[in-house]
DNA sequence: GTTGGTATAATTGTATACAATCATACGAGT
DNA sequence: ACTCGTATGATTGTATACAATTATACCAAC
């Protein structure tokens, strides 16, 4: 989980390690899974095609999560994810994406800030043709490329774990034209004052892009977003 | 891991299940397995007596902490934890912290009140006395009541895991008289402001007191009291 | 001596077997 | 009819067995 880059993430999906664990993790956020439901070893081992070994180490992963509860001897039940913890997360990421963007100013590289540079460039083009799909690609990677150009393997660990959690509502919203194209200016924000080593300007529009993507999400519902994923809010 | 108090997460620690996980996680951070040592799982087992099964939970866990890196088929090598994490732990926590103290400020229950001004005129009495153990009990709690107060589930975690991280650290900087008093100083701003209602004050002095921590830390040597507990420094 | 390949050993990945614990149902006693 | 206790079944916890993969050592060919 230290260094892996994008590639390993992705082929880790969909390679035979780490299968069991996001597929039980997709059924949970996606509310296949509902809220307080018990979920036992043998059954979803017959679900997914295996035995109940690496269901349970899947188990343990998503318990360190907070995604299910294990109680000795007892079973694994399902916490879900409800609207509440969504906007938590939107905030706690606000603030450490904040603090990315503030240590990205002093120690990205060239490359990472041409890439970046690329990034954008690449996300007004598409923003002005209404390329959704590309639109979305390229904001995952820019969220990536600050993760990685702050240099700090606890905050890039950290701010992955936010991004993936929230990214099936994100996605959503993404898709919204308007919404993307003033995410794709703040991208632009936060570049520029990296460029600019303005460090504490970089932390305050990384801070407020968060934030501001938040916002939307709420404006245009989150519940729909969400729909059907779970039954009782907090 | 969703609604846990401390009872349970210390109980979990010294009951059967999370021993092993708990038991390698301190080796770890101990400095036991050193980085980039490989950890076989039958040797691991013999060492805590138990089979591989059990291990191999604990090392999926250990992985989605950062602790550990499993290549497929090959092993499990120790990440470590640099001094650098440790800063930049610090740093996140922060930022973290300073949300929890906003979101208390609003969130906060009477009796959560209460026992936060109890905790401090404790503090400050032991701290007279110089009982640096009962400080250090109360200084931990003292966070706890603050996680608990904000009443978000997710933050409540996120900054549970990173206290505990960072704990073998504290405790040693802690010990220092002086720093324990100005802690306790700094308890009395965050409670007073979260009191008054003024989340941003509040906030700033969360902050604040994370940074001040860290100073104090770094004053005194981080490297020190980290020693030997690893051997490459990045 | 170096290189390449095969055989062996070591280690992980998965499935299964057995033990321990917990939930449920049934029945005896009051 | 109600309660308590025991027995049975279901489920988790752990150990072990087997399969797949990787590392190592040895030997032959050049």
């Amino acid at each position: 989980m230290a260094n892996y880059d994008v590639k390993n993430e992705v082929t880790d999906k969909y390679s035979l390690r780490g299968r069991v664990y996001h597929k039980i993790r997709d059924n949970i956020l996606n509310g296949v899974y509902k809220e307080n439901e018990e979920l036992k070893e043998v059954a979803i081992g017959e679900e997914l095609g295996v035995s109940r070994t690496p269901v349970r180490e899947a188990f343990r992963q998503l318990e360190l999560e907070g995604l299910i509860q294990i109680i000795p001897n007892k079973g694994a039940y399902v916490t879900g994810i409800t609207v509440k913890d969504v906007q938590d997360i939107y905030m706690m990421r606000s603030k450490l994406e904040g603090l990315a963007a503030r240590w990205a100013t002093t120690n990205i590289t060239e490359a990472q800030m041409e890439e970046m540079e690329e990034n954008i460039y690449l996300s007004e083009f598409h923003a002005s043709k209404g390329h959704l799909e590309q639109i979305a690609t390229l904001d995952n990677r820019f969220h990536e490329i600050l993760y990685e150009a702050c240099n700090s393997k606890m905050l890039e660990h950290q701010l992955r774990d936010f991004h993936e959690y929230v990214l099936r509502v994100r996605k959503r919203t993404l898709s919204q034209f308007k919404r993307s194209s003033e995410s794709t200016k703040e991208h632009r924000e936060i570049m520029e004052a990296i460029k600019a080593g303005d460090a504490d300007r970089a932390e305050e529009a990384a801070n407020r892009h968060i934030v501001n993507a938040y916002d939307n999400m709420v404006k245009n519902g989150l519940k729909e977003a969400y729909e059907g994923t779970k039954k009782g809010e907090e």
